[in-house]
DNA sequence: CCTTAAAAAGACTGATCGGTCTTTAATGTA
DNA sequence: TACATTAAAGACCGATCAGTCTTTTTAAGG
């Protein structure tokens, strides 16, 4: 890889963290520039606006724990080990996150949802495609007979991510696992009950 | 009212729903201006900073949000009623909600955790306040007999709140209200088995 | 090694930030 | 109605905002 290359990897990385940390408005090209330890002309010489170096940092952070989930989902086979195993990226997530701050689709959708459209699109298809895997393996899962033929993936989809995400705000703002601990053992069951 | 205590009064109303909206740091005092129709002088008049009326605009949103649930607990006396009370007030949110631009426990939450401590007290302070209205409604629940003893208030109160604020995220999200459905179905179903 | 192209620096811009302070207008009370 | 009080206006402040542009430095390729 180039010095340009991995400047600019570089670049997207800390911005990724920053803007998950303190979000979108909260982080000031200042903070970049300081975070990185470059001068402006540094930074906007690989992205033309703040707004841009945003969108390619929410892309990143995404892609960060869609890695996870691929790392997680590997091997594993048969419907309720794949449910199972999405729930175990978030075991530990306080300790060994993907990145930090947070899931950075739900801190996104949180703070555009009312006046970002660019950042809102992305969010929602970061989220679609959360949605869609969870349903595949659902769906999947019905085929093969493993699940009851009533169970209805959009909504196995809706009951994981909820719960994930609003255990993983509840984790984050008292600084203990309990919550998600909690979460993650309802949705076992509930995973079991299919 | 006095004239001067009405004018604050509104200035709070209008910095609640602006602030839940765009957030704190995506929030100017010329948005505050604008809103309240109010120059400079007419806000710093009631308030020494930006910050103390981000507080007490955070006190009153919060405070909406538990009138509505008083509104729904009126009334009602077995325990698993009053839970379902309090899903109720979830049932069109979309519509008809307490504050506009969704729960402001989750947006301050989710904004200040990272780096706004006295607003992260605050969320913090009215998470503990929903937290203990549930499992205290669980706890009554349990000893009249209307529980299995074996159920634990904290994790019905995690679960509840987790899956409401997971589906209230996913609902504005996507501006489809049929998450928060599927999420208050399998809370009822939930809450029926305890 | 030398040349050239690109990377990074950093001074600079106008706009906006949160906040102050003096002045003016409105209000409540005697 | 006259006066005292306070509400609100709005000019003003220094700092910081996102972004531009010229200059200097660095890296890549022959």
């Amino acid at each position: 890889m180039s010095k340009a290359q991995e400047t600019k990897t570089r670049i997207i990385e800390q911005a990724a963290t920053l803007f998950n940390q303190q979000g979108y408005s909260g982080t000031s090209v200042s903070d970049l520039m300081r975070a990185t330890g470059l001068q402006k002309g540094g930074i906007y010489n690989y992205f033309v606006s703040k707004d841009e170096l945003a969108l390619e940092a929410f892309d990143f952070a995404v892609n960060c724990v869609q890695q996870k989930f691929m790392g997680a989902l590997k091997g594993k086979r048969h419907a309720v080990d794949r449910l199972l195993a999405i729930l175990s990226v978030y075991e530990n997530i306080l300790d060994n996150p993907p990145i930090q701050g947070g899931c950075p689709i739900l801190n996104t959708a949180v703070e555009s949802d009312d006046f970002h459209p660019a950042l809102r699109e992305r969010s929602q298809l970061a989220m679609d495609a959360w949605r869609d895997l969870i349903r595949k393996i659902v769906d999947k899962g019905i085929m093969r007979g493993e699940f009851q033929a009533t169970v209805n993936a959009d909504t196995v989809a809706t009951i994981l991510i909820a719960t994930i995400e609003g255990a993983v705000m509840l984790s984050k703002l008292y600084g203990d696992v309990s919550y998600m601990e909690r979460g993650l053992k309802h949705l076992k069951l509930y995973i079991q009950s299919l």
